[in-house]
DNA sequence: GTTAAAACCGACCGCCGGGTCTAAATAGCT
DNA sequence: AGCTATTTAGACCCGGCGGTCGGTTTTAAC
């Protein structure tokens, strides 16, 4: 049950949820129809269960977490970034952004999966957020910056990169990215630009 | 023929290609499969002809042609985003980032289709470079910026700002994506700070 | 060893989607 | 009007998919 969780949302991610049967998932594990429906209510069902269960912990430990520490904010999520792309431009499974992905596949398709899916992004722009008011607070970000702002932006961005690192020269790519991202956050440090 | 195109934009668009049936679109229209397939080789065909006809098209209107002028170029870059974002926000096609989502569909699911919107992407790219590059040229960017750094950020930031204000609070997100974009525009700019 | 519950098997159903094919309609031309 | 070429109609085929169901095996408790 847990290898078919597993095993469903790698062929989930690579193939996209429509374009991927349930029996693509079994034969994958040499599996039935039969053990499969004992689990699991429907295909819905059971990918409404891979997200609770493995995307919302991974994303969770890779993209929150990291940057829930005290020291200089915009550090904590520029290495974050960067960690999280370069297993993406290693082809590894990116649970960074498996979700970008599915947000683009269920919009305005399937309101019961998207409910899921931003109930993350939601989590992970109030932390966004609330990083940010931290880094003001400890005096690192200049304190005009609006940190709602912010987060949409590095959400954005990081988002984006994700589609346009696919199929084309990733790496190359996430270097430059970076060092924008970097350029950007140098604007925002205390004491010398403001919004 | 070219009617069955746009509808078949549309569809395409806000249903996703894979789970738009043929006779989706011929019911639109209310005309018969042999009506299709005398105009069109297969459905991928047909997609890959919208691409051509359509999809390029409003795409150079919306995002290269503003742009080539020899204006402020991040005042141009800026207002361009702006209006698409515009679009955006009030549900109309947004043909400035109908490609996002399609990008997102076909991502290393079909090489063909991808192939034709990977090279709408190049256009765009090569575009965003030469005009900052112009930007530097005239005087308004600062010569140590790299030109293809900020252009893949801003496809980036674009381009994930699109799937962010699909379902949520689009246009509170668009103003703050775009303070910021503009906040970082201005980091870019001559005499005041480098890369 | 018996028994009941948990887990699994795989044939089967109904539906839908892409694509084919033949016949009919329509348009254009003389 | 008559004839050809273009365009449509829609019945049909086939493969795949989500889901069901009756039955079998495995597990575990006593």
């Amino acid at each position: 049950m847990q290898r078919m969780q597993v095993s469903g949302l790698h062929l989930f991610y690579s193939k996209g949820y429509y374009n991927t049967s349930v029996d693509d998932v079994l034969k994958e594990l040499s599996l039935s129809k039969g053990a499969f429906y004992y689990h699991f209510d429907s295909k819905e069902d059971f990918f409404v269960q891979i997200i609770e269960n493995l995307l919302v912990r991974k994303i969770y430990s890779m993209l929150i977490e990291p940057i829930e520490g005290h020291e200089h904010t915009l550090d904590l999520i520029s290495s974050c970034f960067e960690n999280a792309l370069e297993t993406a431009v290693h082809n590894e499974l990116d649970y960074g952004f498996v979700l970008s992905n599915f947000i683009n596949e269920f919009n305005g398709r399937n309101a019961k999966v998207m409910k899921h899916l931003n109930e993350i992004l939601r989590v992970w722009e109030v932390n966004l957020v609330s990083a940010i008011q931290r880094g003001k607070f400890n005096g690192h970000i200049d304190r005009h910056v609006d940190a709602e702002g912010v987060a949409v932006f590095l959400m954005s961005a990081y988002m984006g990169v994700r589609t346009l690192m696919v199929e084309m020269t990733p790496s190359a790519r996430k270097y430059r990215f970076m060092s924008q991202i970097r350029h950007y956050f140098k604007s925002l440090e205390a004491k010398t630009t403001s919004v």
